[in-house]
DNA sequence: ACCTGAACACCGTTCAAGT
DNA sequence: ACCTGAACACCGTTCAAGT
């Protein structure tokens, strides 16, 4: 494996177990077996590490969901299975989840992390037209239906990613918000509604 | 004013100005014009410092919200303006709405700043209460409304606040998606709807 | 009770030097 | 092309000492 592979893969698990603040370039180092500063012959400077990390993320959650798209299901189940991809990604690992959906600096880089977000997104609103096409969800502008859906389930995945989803405030788990998001949704729609 | 609330002034103000990092505690009492550990007298460490911006923060939302349940408003119109106080304060202070409610260590306080999210989550929820006797939200359980409400607007300012709302992912603003949302889940509720 | 200055361990980043 | 060690400026935090 590459070394710069390798210091990716060490970012990663060191967000993972400790949070952001976890990941110095000391500590990277010294699981690669390389100085402090060998990463700078790798990356341009920290940020530019964290960024690799997010990219590396987002291109595989955007290959999932292009997967699913071709799947043979009903629509609706396509679109609540992507969710749940989201969803469990972000229970598993919620600082990567943090920094690449909630983190300002990353979400100023320009380029590769950009196009990968936007094919994730382009993969989801995709299945959200299918949906509508099939009158599962209301007849409003596709893109827009996207957006906030995407808007909603990541208020539920972040919440849950930053400790704050309480039962108190009416959560269960995001399973369940997505569940009840589509069925509230779906209302609006036509017949298929109840229960 | 208490040199308390100055450093905690001092401390808010530099959070807007450049994001978390730059709150450090030689620039907080820099800008006091005392000396860089002398916070240590009033605050735990530089974690409570943050904490006690975001508990002022959220006392300041949860009355706002409290008043605006006493106003002579419909319902609707009631939990709307609520929801745009929210997406008002998100827009003018990202780097202080991030911290309340997205941060993760912040979530973990205990004490005064879970008091004072509850406050706010329960005079919010009491506003959805209020929508639902009026018919013009869905009857699904009460709390879990609210909280999928409440989770879905806190992920459109949150993608605002992160630098991620982007037109060409179906987001015009906050606002917007604010009217949207309210439109789509009124629809399955009664004949309120349309247009 | 409140503040100061010096000190410590830690960080990102730079740079000259090595292979 | 890739790496190292020393150095610099900057942090949070602690502590003995001052009023």
């Amino acid at each position: 494996m590459k070394t710069r592979d390798r210091i990716i893969e060490a970012a990663a698990a060191l967000l993972d177990s400790g949070g952001e603040a976890a990941v110095t370039l000391r500590a990277v180092g010294h699981a690669c077996g390389i100085s402090h500063n060998a990463p700078y012959k790798h990356f341009e400077d920290r940020s530019a590490l964290l960024a690799a990390v997010a990219i590396r993320d987002c291109v595989t959650l955007s290959d999932s969901f292009e997967k699913l798209g071709k799947e043979r299901l009903k629509p609706l189940a396509k679109l609540e299975k992507a969710l749940q991809v989201l969803s469990q990604y972000g229970r598993d690992y919620p600082h990567r989840y943090q920094l690449l959906f909630s983190d300002r600096d990353i979400a100023m880089q320009e380029g590769e992390l950009q196009r990968a977000a936007m094919a994730a997104f382009s993969a989801l609103a995709e299945l959200v037209g299918e949906c509508q096409a099939g009158k599962v969800l209301p007849r409003v502008p596709t893109v827009e239906l996207a957006g906030l859906l995407y808007a909603s389930v990541h208020g539920l995945i972040d919440l849950q990613a930053s400790g704050r989803m309480k039962t108190e405030k009416g959560f269960k788990d995001v399973r369940h918000g997505i569940t009840l998001l589509l069925r509230v949704l779906s209302m609006g729609s036509a017949s298929t509604g109840a229960k």
